[in-house]
DNA sequence: ACGATAATTGACCGATCGGTCAGATCCTGC
DNA sequence: GCAGGATCTGACCGATCGGTCAATTATCGT
């Protein structure tokens, strides 16, 4: 076994194998990327892929995990800790830092999740969507739902459309990419706060 | 040719083929998607499929084309027509009738469109979509295209995510699906009308 | 009743899919 | 320098993909 954590820089053949992986199911879709294209991209051969991960679906495991656990963790704290104003607000800033910290995988999850039954982890992701909506759901009245599906799914898929249809040359989505993270986070957080909590003068119950 | 339109309730083999095409398009992914399984979901044969339309992606045009047509009208409507509040009313409104008729083009668009490059017609959806970007950004803050972005992806979104999260025996979405379109309706309206428009003492930009 | 056309089908094609396997090559501790 | 595991690769496999084609059956105007 090579010794890892001595060269921290020198990049990993199954990282950059990780890497282009979870690029390519982002762009082109799960059952859309072959394990060729992942290898070519890559620089590697097709069985090198196979030998670094047993299958396509270990690739996509390996991909996601982190953010769907982050995902998870951000879910139970919601769902046991009461609804207090203080406490969506903390809720509200996680998940922009997840968004914005895990952008492929949420995209990859959030388009493809549905259609990807069966694979263990993505069970596992639309689990905890589940619990996220019936936290929100419980005893809510139809418009209150509204507003937090629209403020949650907006942000996910203003940032994964954002990514997605102005590709890095596309003219319109220099003012989208000018913006740093940060300048990103903040403008999120503020629209997601407009909607979910009670602004100054507006009940939002 | 049969005489057509004498029979109006006599469903053609075409329409369900095209039927059928769009719900496995919109759940299992176009890609995802064999001629196999469209021609035994509809009980015909593959040599059938074929034979009413050129290729799967004579298919996928047929499925989605009246949907993008409506996005294509409703967004040259918005562009060209001044950004009054009344303009935007009516925008909000008939945005939200175009989600709701076409829910599972709109998903199917939505999830799968930008790995779709290179066919027309979802060439000219994202044509569209762009558009509607630019009429948004052009001269607007970040925290007012955020607004813009998170309203209606949200809308789309949360319909979307709506019907694949919570599929046809799901407990959670008993209060989702409880409700008509109409309500659907409604309640949607209010919740993006609620970010775009100038509601009482609050000033959108 | 019959010919024409629409509709349907199974057999078949080349390409590509995910995955297996037996070597080649590299690296490292001794 | 050499043994041995880690790494990498090409050849190959069965299955399935989208699509073609010739032949069969259903339908209908006359």
């Amino acid at each position: 076994m090579p010794t890892d954590a001595t060269l921290p820089s020198r990049a990993r053949a199954s990282d950059e194998l990780l890497r282009t992986a979870l690029e390519q199911f982002a762009t082109v879709g799960f059952v859309g990327t072959s394990l060729q294209q992942i290898a070519d991209h890559a620089g590697y051969s097709k069985s090198s892929v196979l030998y670094h991960y047993a299958s396509k679906e270990a690739l996509l495991e390996a991909a996601i995990t982190p953010a769907i656990e982050r995902l998870e963790v951000l879910v139970g704290e919601f769902a046991e800790g009461r609804r207090s104003d203080a406490a969506r607000g903390v809720f509200i800033g996680s998940f922009v830092d997840l968004l914005l910290g895990e952008r492929l995988a949420v995209h990859l999850f959030v388009n493809q999740g549905h259609s990807l039954g069966g694979i263990p982890i993505v069970e596992r992701g639309n689990a905890a969507v589940r619990v996220l909506a019936d936290a929100i759901c419980s005893g809510a009245t139809l418009v209150e739902q509204m507003r937090f599906g629209v403020a949650l799914a907006g942000a996910t898929y203003a940032l994964v459309a954002g990514a997605t249809f102005f590709g890095d040359e596309d003219p319109v989505n220099e003012t989208l990419n000018a913006h740093t993270d940060e300048e990103l986070r903040e403008a999120l957080v503020d629209v997601v706060s407009e909607l979910l909590l009670p602004a100054d003068g507006r009940q939002t119950r």
